[in-house]
Order: C-alpha cells, then sequence, then structure tokens
RNA sequence: GCGACCAUCGUUCAAUGGUAGGACAGCAGAUUGUGGCUCUGCUAACGAGGGUUCAAUUCCCUCUGGUCGCCCCA
C-alpha cells in the first residue's frame, strides 16, 4: 500500500476541541459566587450615584498604547492584539479606563452633567502564561468619576470599593496607597529619581537601563536583588510633590481618616498603568496571595492625553474571579435560590402534561420558583428529583386531576399530601409558605 | 517570554506492551399514579499527531491544554 503523506490543513492537529489557552469556563458553582459580587457591586454602585457603561472588547491598538503607556508591561507584552481582515490593528481590551475614556469623548459625553459616575463589569484580556489568579481571560469591575478633582472622591472611591469588601464578607485585606504627584511635580521627581540612580547604573539590570531612559518610575518594579538594594534610598515621589499635589493627597488621607478605612503609605507603588497621576492605590488580601484584589487611582491627564478637552478623572478595577476565590477561600456559604418559594410541578399522562404547561407560567407569575421534569413519564422519577431539588412542596397533576380540575399538593419533609381544587392552589401554596416563613423567624 | 510538573468515564482514583477497573454522580428498574434507605442493571474515559514494536493507553518525540514558579498584574 502506498503511503499517502498527509497534509495538515493546519499546524493544529485534529483532536477534541479545548478551550483556547487561558480561557476558561465558569461554571454554575462558581456563577453563584460571581452573582453575588455583582449584586454587591451594583447595589452600592447605584446607591453611590453611578450609572453602567460597556464599550467594546476590540479597540484600536494605539488607544491603549498611547493611553495606557507604552513602556508598561500590559502594552510591551500582555496586549492581545491582531489585525482585521481589514489590516486595522486592534486589541482586546486589557483594562476598561482607556476605553471608557475614549466612550466619553466620542459620544460627546463631556456635554452631560460633570461629574460622570459610570460603573462597569465585563471580561479584559491579557496575553501571559496563565497561573494561579491569572487567566488571560478574566472579569473587572469598577467605576471612574470623570470631571472633578476634588480629593473627595478619591476617598470616595476607596470607600465604594471597601464598602464592598465589607458586604461581602471580605475583612482581610490592606489598602496600600500612594501619590504619584502631576505634570508638574513628576518631571522634577522623575529627574531626581534620574540622577539618583545614574551613579549606579552599569551595575543594574538591562530592564532597568531601559526603563530609566523611558520610564524611570518603574526601575521601582524590578526585582532584580541589585537594582532593588540600589532603589532602596531613591528618592520617594511623597517628597517631591509640588503644593497643589501635595495638598490633594493629605485631604485624601484625611477623608480616608474620616471614614475609618485604614491604610498604608507605600511610597514604593507605582501601579502598571501610566496614565496615573497624583492618588494610587492597590487592595491586597491579608494572606499575601501574591496578587492585588484591585486597585486604581487619579488620572488626570488620560482624558487629554485621548483628545483636546481636558478632564481631572479617578477610578478603581478590581478582579471578580479574585474577589470570587476570596469569598471561596472565607468559606462564604453558598446562596442557592432556594430562598424563593419554589415548588415541583409533577404531571401524568398526556393531559397532566399539557396542563401542567399552562399551570407553570401561573405559578411564576404568582412569585413561585418552579421546578418541573416534563420530559419524565414516570411519577416516580419525578418525585426523586423533587427530593433531590430540595423542594418542600411538590405538585402532581394527573390524568384524575386534571379531569376533576384539582391538584395534589404533596409536602415533601412531612410525607403528607391532599388534594386541592386547582383555582385555590395559589392561596394554599401562600399560605403554607406563609406558614414556613413565621416559623423560621420564631 | 523563561523554567518545572501533569493529561484515564461528568468527578475522583486504579491497572496494564496484547485496547481498561472501582467509587461518586447520571439514567432506568425492584408488579398497579408517589421521593428519601437498600438492591439490580445500564451509560460513560485512555487529549491530538507521529515514531519504536507483531502489538501502545502504557516507551520516545512533537503539538494542544492544565497546574505551579519567575516576571507582572486583576
Amino acid at each position: 500500500m502506498p503511503k499517502e503523506p498527509k497534509k495538515p490543513s493546519s499546524k493544529k492537529p485534529q483532536g477534541p476541541i479545548q478551550s483556547v489557552k487561558g480561557m476558561r469556563d465558569i461554571l454554575p458553582d462558581e456563577m453563584r459566587f460571581l452573582e453575588r459580587i455583582r449584586k454587591a457591586f451594583l447595589n452600592i454602585a447605584v446607591s453611590y450615584g453611578f450609572e453602567g457603561i460597556e464599550t467594546p472588547i476590540l479597540e484600536d491598538t494605539d488607544l491603549f498604547v498611547r493611553g495606557v503607556g507604552k513602556a508598561t508591561d500590559v502594552v510591551q507584552k500582555q496586549m492581545f492584539s491582531f489585525r482585521t481582515k481589514g489590516g486595522d490593528p486592534v486589541t482586546m481590551r486589557p483594562e476598561y479606563t482607556a476605553g471608557v475614556v475614549r466612550a466619553y469623548y466620542e459620544n460627546g459625553m463631556f456635554n452631560l452633567p460633570q461629574p460622570l459616575k459610570l460603573w462597569y463589569w465585563g471580561p479584559v484580556f491579557r496575553y501571559e502564561r496563565p497561573q494561579a489568579g491569572r487567566h488571560r481571560q478574566f472579569h473587572q469591575l469598577g467605576a471612574e468619576i470623570i470631571g472633578e478633582i476634588n480629593a473627595v472622591l478619591d476617598a470616595q472611591l476607596i470607600q465604594f470599593f471597601t464598602i464592598m469588601l465589607k458586604e461581602l464578607g471580605i475583612t482581610a485585606y490592606t489598602v496600600e496607597i500612594n501619590s504619584l504627584g502631576c505634570k508638574v511635580c513628576r518631571s522634577g521627581y522623575r529627574q531626581a529619581v534620574v540622577n539618583y540612580f545614574r551613579p549606579d547604573i552599569r551595575k543594574m539590570c538591562p530592564d532597568c537601563k531601559r526603563r530609566l531612559k523611558e520610564s524611570p518610575l518603574r526601575v521601582f518594579e524590578c526585582d532584580k536583588e541589585k537594582c532593588r538594594e540600589i532603589a532602596e534610598k531613591a528618592p520617594q515621589t511623597v517628597d517631591h510633590l509640588c503644593q497643589e499635589c501635595h495638598s490633594h493627597f493629605k485631604e485624601v488621607l484625611e477623608y480616608l481618616d474620616e471614614i475609618d478605612i485604614p491604610y498604608h503609605l507605600n511610597p514604593k507603588l507605582v501601579r502598571g498603568l501610566d496614565y496615573y497621576t497624583k492618588t494610587v492605590f492597590e487592595i491586597w488580601p491579608e494572606d499575601q496571595a501574591g496578587y492585588a484584589l484591585g486597585g486604581g487611582g487619579r488620572y488626570d491627564n488620560l482624558v487629554e492625553m485621548l483628545g483636546e478637552k481636558m478632564a481631572p478623572a479617578v477610578g478603581f478595577s478590581a478582579g471578580i474571579e479574585r474577589l470570587a476565590g476570596e469569598l471561596k477561600k472565607i468559606g462564604a456559604p453558598i446562596v442557592k435560590d432556594k430562598d424563593i418559594p419554589t415548588v415541583f410541578l409533577a404531571q401524568l399522562g398526556e393531559l397532566g402534561r399539557k396542563k401542567s404547561l399552562k399551570l407553570f407560567e401561573e405559578l411564576r407569575r404568582a412569585g413561585f420558583r418552579v421546578m418541573e421534569s416534563f420530559g419524565r413519564n414516570s411519577i416516580k422519577s419525578q418525585l426523586k428529583i423533587a427530593n433531590r431539588e430540595e423542594t418542600g412542596i411538590a405538585l402532581i397533576l394527573g390524568q384524575k386531576e386534571a379531569l376533576d380540575g384539582t391538584i395534589i399538593v404533596r409536602d415533601m419533609t412531612a410525607g403528607t399530601q391532599e388534594t386541592v381544587p386547582l383555582s385555590k392552589l395559589i392561596n394554599e401554596l401562600q399560605k403554607r409558605f406563609a406558614l414556613t416563613e413565621t416559623n423560621k423567624s420564631a
């Protein structure tokens, strides 16, 4: 037999389709945590006067290069970028802020009453090696306040974040905070940093040599021992703040004191995105998980950098999966939907099944959560499922009942049942659930 | 981007150079229209490609995916 050399149609081998590297499924068990986080988050967002926004996942690559910063790790090695068929360079957003600011311009939102308070929730992408607490697609929630410079808002966003953690039951965290100053003091500071490192530049790693040229503050992010040693006594931002930035920072801290949020001044905190000015902060779990739950800060220049208008702004974002991880860690009880009055609707025979479909909707309209297994014929297997799902009450609608206009209401815990007229069913159920409610609270 | 380890039913854990077994879950039964306990049966897996071999799930290589460090962040 002559061998037919197989030409692979692509470099990928045939086989079952697996998820793309770093992309994962969120299954119902985890989804429950996410929904809980979303509820807590939205609750606060709405009462704090924030409104929702969603921007496209795909943006012009240039938005992030200019917005987030050319020298940042996010842009240099973590961007999920490619070209469209038309040849346009696009990038799957690695964060929200740049896109939100773009939307601010494109939709003329500077004409709306300022400041603009926006919340967001959705997937973001970073091209990295997947690892614990890190995937290529993950989800962020966050909030931005655009068009207001007052320091009280910096504090309010931190308050927003910490209140959310509190509502979720997460208490073991620290707030790290620092001020990077503005354009004015930053150039002075930058110069001071460059001057400080210059004598030692030969001893430093190649990365730092490059950083010192392109973005000197990033030198502090290096963890090579030598660079660290040298950086130990480097000038700190807080010592080079201009009058305005100094008092702004002081005010932020005073506000935080006022609302009893403990913080840790961290002069080394610079954040991975270039657009930050003045206040920056990160929230870290206390158990040294190796990653932050979230962070944020002021970005008074970003709006200007992306367009012609000027608008001060401040924001924060948090990793939703990481918050969910904390919930798991603290053993947060799994909240199921059981608290909604739930009944199981079992049907028997052709007529019973037909009537069930309608009854199902009537029950739903009356405020009940209804479970069923309409596809099954035997009453036995249907009750088995009712038992497994732990619905306290099962309704049985068979041929006989369908003809009589009645239905069996079965108490699954007591094992008792009675036949009631269909017309009185809702009433009867409401009575029963009211009873169990009072028993619970008693 | 660099390094280490891993890959068997849905989950979890076995065994094996001659194509795989248990547990849990799932499904169906144990006479007539009634769940939980028990019993019985059934379903269901060697990530993909290539090589070595009479024979590969097992050995080797590559790819894909996962886990964990480094880096960095959410």
